[in-house]
DNA sequence: AAAATTCAGTAAAACGCTTGCATTGCTATT
DNA sequence: AATAGCAATGCAAGCGTTTTACTGAATTTT
């Protein structure tokens, strides 16, 4: 009752070539008569024949398939990046396998380890922090990878990114110049390089070009996610804090909605920007001026420098950094 | 200057052992003596081997990846499906190829069968309508599918689901029972079954109930987004609808702010009640009342059953039904 | 017209693993 | 002591491709 599955070996009986020339034909080989591929590819037809690209990887040692490690799909920030990453790769015909590592490192390592072993061609890594074990894995294997939105401290793998520290600064300049003097900064982990280096640079570069003092109990280091934002309008408040630069959005519509809830007039008596722009961004009420991050670019990017990558072609520069802009919305002046 | 790939072959040789019997000890299988075993992986370890799993997936006919069709990953809704189903597929040691296919049928053609040729141990399908030509792929392979979240009117396959009748019917018996003589309905495109009949379905048996007639210049016919929301709202209060219950959260979120723009008080003079219950749904003011549909379990439990489908278990029912809630929230009174 | 080159096609060796079957020692049974 | 039974291994045949040589034939060059 099984259908037995058919092969190109029962192709190449029935067109009575050989396994070669219908593997050719296949491939869009150029070395065979119109005739003969005309032929082969009827018989093709005619059994329904499709090549197994499992036995086909094990011939060839490639796999048209690449794996994405990615913190939640579940968070807009990095389902965007997925899309891009996905549709480019599409493009390129490989496929994706998408596995979800809540940034935790042993799963991270886990992940890495079933992904190598199902010999991806290439990886495209998310996350806002690579733990020492997750590069030492990294670095144990020859697979090319490209970090995407998230920063390589090292070079050693390829990455794409935004200018995180011009983004934050442009970001903090613009409230400052509508007349805050107190702008605080809300972030995730100051452990994690990007916000502890590169989003804090900024933030301090800012301020320092304006002539205003740096005063670490305005930056805010908190969770991302909607409760802490609400949470955090609070401790905003207290710090006698005007306007935000936030990290991110969800974490940013919670201090929106803090802050009306707290009958706070925004923009009028407080300001906000945030980082991510997503859809987000557009359904609160007043909506949320944002950085303007080409999310679906980055993961486009990240992947199209990975097929560089794949291919052993001659890579430009392993970082790359996209442009941002700042959308200007109704939770600024 | 590239490392050789060690293969089972070397591991065998400097155990002095067989090759088979390595593969014994990688795959768990029992019958080898303690002493052997313990021989084996220490050489593992030492050469650092991985076995490869094209290789594997070659000789066993076995790929322990599943491939899932997705319509969009930006979608929180099928997000939080893809999540589900991926926590499920990681805790029975599946992987998962992620394939976004814009609910475009030639699309996911092409995917099933890119898919299939990778030779994926199941498939997990997501997607509002199931094309002929869609249909007609699946019954081609026999390999195991389930969808996950959408409808299957032939029961072919495997599908997980809440009941969208019951869930709809309920929504809108709460509205009617808070005084509204006209409450709207705003779906999808009502081709699509989930639409046209289930909810459908639903309402009109909710307005039977309550003795009110059916008219259908209340229900509403337009695409998922923010945007279309928006405009929405302005039909709806053309049509003297006083309350809406509607298919899909962005959309929600636009009449709601559709409603807040035009001066409208929400819940007092228009109510709401949304479908996905994700987490835009607490990010507005006021909060969205929503059906609480289970969207992880929905994936996590299709993928559970795609598990006993490949593992040629018995399955009590192809087709599974979760409960569902409504979250009230603050559209409603 | 002979030699060189290109074209089409063949045969068979990988690729790295699983697995059914055969084999080898042992221990337990008679 | 002979035999059966079993646990532990080894052997080798696949799995379905790609790819490397290689071979004739046809075409071009000299």
């Amino acid at each position: 009752m099984d259908k037995p599955t058919i092969t190109i070996y029962d192709v190449a009986r029935e067109a009575s070539v050989s396994m070669a020339t219908v593997s050719r034909v296949v491939n869009g080989n150029p070395n065979v008569k119109p005739a003969t591929r005309k032929k082969v590819l009827e018989v093709i037809d005619r059994l329904d024949y499709r090549p197994n690209a499992v036995a086909r990887g094990l011939a060839s040692k490639k796999t048209t398939t690449v794996g994405v490690i990615i913190p939640d799909v579940t968070n807009m920030f990095f389902s965007s990046l997925a899309r891009g990453i996905d549709d480019v790769a599409t493009m390129y015909k490989y496929n994706i396998i998408l596995a979800n590592s809540d940034e935790n490192s042993q799963k991270e390592v886990q992940v890495l380890n079933t992904l190598l072993a199902k010999q991806v061609d290439g990886l495209i890594y998310m996350g806002h922090v690579i733990t020492d074990e997750v590069r030492a894995e990294f670095s144990r294997s020859k697979t090319p990878i490209v970090l995407a939105g998230s920063i390589d401290p090292d070079e050693q793998v390829g990455s794409v990114n935004i200018d995180y520290v011009e983004a934050v600064k442009a970001a903090t300049t613009q409230l400052i110049q509508d007349g805050n003097k107190q702008v605080a900064l809300v972030t995730g982990s100051l452990k994690q390089p990007i916000n502890g280096e590169f989003r804090l640079k900024g933030y301090k570069a800012a301020l320092n070009e304006a002539g205003l003092a740096y005063d670490d109990s305005l930056v805010f280091e908190t969770e991302y996610s909607y409760n802490a934002g609400l949470k955090t309008f609070k401790q905003l408040q207290k710090a006698g804090a005007t306007a935000a630069v936030v990290g991110d959005d969800e974490l940013a519509v919670g201090i929106l909605d803090g802050a009306l809830d707290a009958g706070v007039s925004v923009p009028d008596e407080f300001e906000l920007i945030t980082s991510n722009n997503t859809k987000l961004t557009e359904m609160t009420r007043p909506q949320i001026t944002s950085i303007d991050q080409p999310l679906y670019d980055i993961g486009a990017v990240a992947m199209r420098l990975l097929t560089k990558m794949m291919n052993k072609e001659d890579i430009d520069a392993k970082t790359i950094m996209l442009g941002f802009d700042i959308t200007k919305r109704h939770t600024t002046k």
